[in-house]
DNA sequence: CCAGGGTGCGTTAGCGCACACGCAATATAT
DNA sequence: ATATATTGCGTGTGCGCTAACGCACCCTGG
């Protein structure tokens, strides 16, 4: 192990001048510099984490902005399982953890959330962010200070300098959806979609990935609905309703979206018809239930805890370690069924 | 943060006595060291994890004992790929790591790797075993040094005090698979099954779990074929060959194994006859190609990157941070396809 | 009676690094 | 010219913990 005394020792300078090279704090002449750097390289000189640990003796503190865990079904509820999971992992490393949660349809709950951030912003080490009201988050994202890194999961902000994304390619989790959907449905066959508004990339993009599959199947007949959840959860029972009533051959469906479960349930009440193959997103408990039930044939999951515990973790590493993180994480499109769903719930890391 | 400085004195001892408690090394008396441990549990007294570190100064050493990497299709490259990954991430903790191969088709192979470790067994602070060959393994594991930590990745030893083990449920996978088939080759259909030899524990269940699936399903008719690696590889292009001339109309094939791509690549070389469905393990590079390629239809893969890399990461939790690790990782049944396949290539954590 | 050993404690020297401080030597301002 | 910054460097202290050391005190056996 080399130390900054050995370097000291080759450049003949006293250890007080190696660290002010190696954290820039200048007062050093421009040849005694160079030398040091040119040591520092030969002997691939790290630092000790657990004496940098010790000498700083400082905690860390990184913020979470994301939606209230109980929202949508409790989806939000399993990103935070792995936040906590990182975060007693992380707590004998003098990391922190505050939560800013906001209701995701009330821009006003957002923003008000932001402020809270932005009130002390030099107090925070890292964000982690779900950007999900994506204009109104852009607006936040500026009057982020630069010297603190953020990490977005679950959905992308284009053209921003985020420290990394994590989350998943939502086209291809739909590419995915049709190829499913046309192994359950068969040659010939209707099948309806939800499409859920308020708009977002995200949902947008399983959509289209799912119709694109279709795209040069003559036998199938794809039929989009749109439910805002703006007006409420009652919404998607509404177009369920619709759906079926306009559809009396309907041999599927897909819902990009967490909601699944509700779908389920309104299919579930009216039993005794043919069977409809249902394919959604996430486990949140009602889609589990579901699934386990019968009613829902093929669940997405996003891997969301490990989403959350990913970003911890790459705040961790970059600010603690000063380690370099990839520029995004794709997480893998799982597919859930009846007879795996048990070792996908509440899985971490 | 409460310090050993601070439990002194409140006990008001030294703090070499609180050391002395901590570590359990006597020379305290029984009145102040329930004293101390009183104060100790107050104070919810958690070790800095830096000074501890440093004081130390101790590199540690964790060994790994699995089959030569390119084993089974260069399959056990895809362990050797979390390992390193959680061997770059603790190296700043001072951890490093040493290999011990073998060849899991020879027993003397895996009796000399064993005899190395046990030539200086307590130069290891822990063990990372993949008792592929059980019977010998069992043997091996009764002569580690008590005190010294050992975890099992990929298969299982039963009645052996493992720190824990970290890997799929063999039986649950067959099942899966057996779902997957069903929902592929429809109501009627004939389905060959290759038993792969030498007997192993892990490849036995998924085909146990496999035939339950369709076990009250009389439109399905499954017949076993058998291979012997031991015999060589050409073993598996024999009995396909056999496979497809006692069954013309076969519907689908099902291989519990990493060699599945040694049965796609047979199949397809007979092409130009009705497609047949086949469903595998593990994403080795042939098996990639061929589901790439459409002749492979699912493949279920055992995260085996994850395997190796939170194998090092539970040793690393136990050795070095003293916690508390669960007893078994379970790990999620991957279903991989076409559309979803290139997200779980090197997929780690 | 005392040598030898055990018991119960306090003291101390690092581990490698960060950072404040101090002290010359030079540069700039008054 | 003197007063005041600025540059370039070395020194020293402390972060919390580990483990060796040392010093009384007691017990035991010859």
């Amino acid at each position: 192990m080399t130390t900054i005394y050995e370097i000291a020792k080759r450049a003949k300078v006293s250890i007080g001048t190696v660290d002010r090279v190696l954290h820039k704090r200048g007062r050093v002449s421009k040849e005694t510099e160079e030398k040091v750097r040119q040591i520092i390289l030969e002997l691939n000189y790290k630092p000790s984490v657990y004496a940098r640990g010790l000498a700083l003796s400082k905690t860390y503190l990184f913020g979470i902005l994301m939606p209230e865990p109980t929202q949508d079904g409790c989806f939000w509820q399993l990103p935070e399982v792995g936040i906590r999971k990182a975060q007693n992992e992380l707590k004998v490393y003098n990391i922190e953890i505050k939560h800013f949660f906001y209701d995701k349809y009330s821009i006003h709950s957002f923003q008000q959330a932001c402020a809270s951030i932005l009130a002390h912003p030099e107090t925070f080490d890292g964000l982690l962010i779900a950007p999900v009201l994506s204009r109104f988050a852009e607006d936040f994202i500026k009057n982020i200070p630069h010297n603190i890194p953020y990490v977005f999961f679950d959905s992308y902000l284009p053209n921003v300098d985020c420290l990394t994304f994590i989350g998943q390619k939502s086209f291809q989790s739909g590419v995915l959806s049709g190829k499913l959907m046309s192994i359950l449905v068969g040659r010939d066959a209707t099948i309806a979609v939800i499409r859920i508004l308020p708009e977002d990339y995200h949902l947008e993009d399983r959509v289209g990935g799912f119709q694109s599959f279709f795209s040069q199947d003559p036998g199938i007949r794809i039929r989009v609905y749109e439910a805002d959840l703006m007006k409420g959860q009652e919404a998607i029972h509404a177009v369920t309703r619709r759906i079926l009533e306009e559809n009396g051959d309907l041999g599927g469906l897909f819902v990009p979206s967490a909601c699944t479960g509700n779908v389920a349930e309104f299919i579930h009440s009216r039993n005794g018809q043919s069977p409809i193959r249902l394919i959604g997103y996430d486990l949140t408990d009602e889609n589990i239930r579901f699934m386990k039930e019968g009613v829902i044939d093929f669940l997405i999951s996003q891997r969301p805890e490990i989403q959350g515990y990913r970003g911890i973790h790459a705040l961790y590493r970059h600010v603690v370690l000063k380690e370099a993180i990839p520029r995004e994480m794709i997480l893998p499109i799982d597919i859930v069924t009846r007879e795996n769903i048990d070792y996908y719930i509440n899985e971490i890391v």
